[in-house]
RNA sequence: CGGGAUGUAGCUCAGUCCGGUAGAGUGCUCGUCUGGGGGGCGAGAGGUCGCAGGUUCAAGUCCUGUCAUCCCGACCA
């Protein structure tokens, strides 16, 4: 396996190999689609679990509501329309048959559909039509759904896990009787997205609201987390979407109040993608690979034995699997690699390419000396340390791992984070370092889409705990009263 | 949908200008020596040169058409 081309020489293509030799996924044939394969997909069970739990601690349920989507509804709620349209896939027939010229298989052209389905690029109007059959009465709300699923969003570029035509997300849809319990809910699923980020993948994020052009098509109201990568570019990791009435009304779905009054239902919806996997790997890795922190590892460590012959690698065995099984019972992912096939030097290689975060390596001389080598991932540090306390020490850097990545990256981004306050030095910045941009801004679409035009820059959200302070818009001089948080964006 | 480029071994690509037996690196298979950081040596398998026409004694190479992919722009979790 050749090596990495480096972060610093082409970044956008140290990410595409990366993806590729960790084995994590590949383009598959079908534009713009991935195949994730098993270390990539064991990662993302990983994620999802922990946000299953999540989810569930915070007491909703998962359902599930179909791929196809009759087309009428996706035109009920304007504003959806015109975010959704351009990108969707569309079944008009259900039927091939062979062509009459043996080339193959053609569409039945009698095999047209009466009513045409949409490839679900999110599931609003579908669940929403759902809603309106299950709710008559304050009684049966709220309503805390969520669903694991795939969706399709027809995109002209795409990339591995950052932008892919299908990716697997879940999506919560929920239904309210009041608009506050439903602000408190997307407020709430927020913290989850912002919790989940920070504890399991390290990822620090920033969490805020959307400016009305970057919301969600639909939405009163969109709140964010946006991380930083190491290349100095933002990435949206997760939204939580306060929906007001907008699909309630689209939908007809009113209740009765306790007074009997008829009234429509307020609405949230809330969703992660396969994209936090581009947010990982881009947050923690490094030239020789791929860092995955010890809460996501589909292997928290890999014993690998150094040996002549088949004896050596006898004993060796023994000692490694009494290691492998303390570990074990410590509730560790364990791999002892005894592959005859692969030489050591090669087996380090590959597993911090993969991100193992520990690896133990057992040689004669440990075996001579009652020690092992135990060499960390996050900073590459190797140790020898007596055998006797072996498994509390690995135990122990679990969390220490945990905690050194997290803190590696929210160094990143305190470096990379800067208050400016001219637009010649905004413009300075956006260019060359990249980063998080604390600036003034007007709050007008207007100067929104002229710095994004003169810049590339955009507004990554309004963070939630802005502070007060009177100023002047960076780019129109007009009086604002807070720092908003622009950068380059995946 | 506009601008640019590329299709040759599993992968990365040379060969095309100037037509003459299909190449390299890597990966793969077998043998052997090796084994504490991506091994050495030897042998071997693997290709309708994107597709369809044409020119020619002869086409990966020249001509025409066609399909596909990638990159840069407009759109996006």
């Amino acid at each position: 396996m050749a090596k990495l081309t480096s972060r610093a020489e082409n970044y956008s293509q140290w990410y595409n190999e990366l993806v590729g030799k960790a084995d994590l996924a590949e383009n598959s044939d079908v534009r713009g689609c991935m195949i994730i394969k098993p270390h990539g997909y064991s990662i993302w069970e990983k994620m999802q679990s922990a946000l299953d739990k999540m989810f569930k601690d915070t007491g909703h349920s998962n359902a599930y509501f179909p791929l196809f989507i009759p087309k009428s509804y996706l035109s009920k709620e304007a504003d959806h329309v015109e975010g959704f349209a351009k990108e969707c896939a569309v079944v008009t027939h259900y039927r091939l048959k062979a062509a009459e010229d043996g080339s193959g298989l053609i569409v039945d052209p009698d095999a047209k559909l009466e009513e045409e389905l949409i490839v679900r690029p999110t599931s609003e109007t579908i669940i929403w039509n759902s809603y309106k059959n299950w709710i008559q009465s304050y009684r049966d709300l709220p309503i805390l759904l969520n669903q694991w699923a795939n969706v399709v969003r027809w995109e002209m570029r795409t990339r591995l896990f950052l932008r892919t035509a299908e990716f697997l997300w879940q999506e919560g849809h929920t239904a309210h009787a009041t608009k506050g319990e439903a602000v408190k809910e997307a407020e709430q699923m927020l913290e989850v997205y912002a919790a989940f980020a920070e504890e399991f993948m390290a990822v620090p994020v920033l969490k805020g609201l959307k400016t009305a052009s970057e919301r969600f098509a639909g939405a009163l109201e969109t709140y964010c987390i946006e991380a930083l990568m190491q290349d100095g570019r933002a990435l949206q990791a997760g939204t939580s979407h306060f929906l007001g009435q907008n699909f309630a009304k689209a939908f007809d779905v009113k209740f009765a109040t306790k007074e009997g009054k008829q009234e429509y239902v307020w609405a949230t919806s809330w969703g992660v993608s396969t994209r936090l996997m581009g947010a990982l790997i881009m947050s923690h890795s490094d030239d020789l690979g791929l860092v995955i922190p010890p809460k996501l590892a589909p292997i928290h460590v890999v014993i690998v034995p150094i040996y002549k012959g088949e004896e050596q690698l006898s004993q060796i065995s023994e000692y490694a699997l009494k290691l492998k099984g303390e570990l074990q019972q410590k509730g560790l992912t364990v791999k002892f690699d005894d592959r005859d096939t692969y030489k050591p030097g090669f087996k380090f290689a590959e597993y911090e390419m993969k991100g193992v975060p520990v690896r133990v390596a057992i040689g004669p001389k440990d075996l001579a000396n009652g020690t092992i080598e135990v060499a960390r991932r996050d900073t590459l540090e190797k140790s020898t340390i007596s055998n006797t306390k072996a498994t509390d020490h690995i135990y122990g850097l679990m969390n220490i791992i945990q905690k050194n990545i997290y803190n590696k990256a929210l160094k990143f981004r305190e470096d990379s984070s800067h208050k400016v306050d001219d637009y010649d030095e905004f413009k300075r910045i956006i260019a060359n370092e990249g980063g998080f941009v604390y600036a003034h801004w007007d709050g007008s679409a207007e100067t929104e889409e002229l710095i994004k035009q003169e810049t590339k820059a955009t507004i990554r959200c309004i963070p939630l705990d802005q502070e007060k302070e009177e100023g002047k818009c960076i780019r129109s001089g007009k009086p604002s009263k807070g720092r908003v948080v622009f950068a380059k964006a995946y």
